[in-house]
DNA sequence: ATTATTTATCGTATCTTTGCGATGAATTTT
DNA sequence: AAAATTCATCGCAAAGATACGATAAATAAT
């Protein structure tokens, strides 16, 4: 136990790709990064899933702060939050890119 | 329901993006990242967690192809799995970049 | 041979996730 | 006023995730 607690980046990296760690999930984003009219009732109609079960994920990407909903009665125009969505970008990409995806670089187990 | 199922990429992606949903793991990758030597007991004790936790972590990393391990009694050498983290850095960039992180485009809910 | 080291696995407890149908809230349409 | 539309939430069930200590397995050290 070298350190009581993770960091606050890792626990908000961790925190974005728990968020995006089902296909539901990464559908909705998908779709939503497509349009610029997106609907709740849309995304349901691309997911094989009920209505009840597409709520509760995208309340999740909402609880995650990827997404966000504004209600325009009787329906919710659903779009992505693109302060965090751009720092989660930010986040993978110093992951991936800066911190492990040197292609040049040999990995510790390749001889 | 439009479609039946996700597609292979989606459910490849979503499922690279659960095995990294835990600050215990993001901390395992850019600890594996960081160097050549990557003993389990030195993972440990860069975490919070008890060994056993630690363990199911690794195997969850192995289960999604991320990491792989060799064992040299009577430690164990773990290290990226270049293969696929390679293609996970690939998946993401593609969801992220191309698809979602177009800083000059305006976002649906931004007039 | 016995003991120590290192790691995986087992058993268990608790919490979270995923899913569904049913219901409720807020409108709009008829 | 009544019915339809849209979406969130509730209640529930099943499965999975997270954590721990205890134990097993496989060697290395004494």
């Amino acid at each position: 136990m070298a350190q009581k607690d993770y960091s606050i980046k890792t626990e908000t990296l961790a925190r974005f790709a728990k968020a995006l760690g089902h296909p539901a999930r990464i559908t909705i984003m998908k779709y939503l990064a497509q349009r610029t009219e997106c609907y709740c009732g849309d995304i349901q109609e691309e997911l094989p899933i009920a209505q009840s079960t597409v709520s509760q994920h995208l309340k999740e990407l909402k609880d995650a702060g990827l997404i966000q909903g504004e209600i325009q009665t009787p329906k919710v125009r659903y779009c992505i939050n693109r302060e965090n969505w751009d720092y989660a970008c930010q986040l993978f990409d110093d992951f991936f890119g800066t911190q492990l995806c040197n292609k040049g670089d040999k990995g510790c187990c390749e001889s």
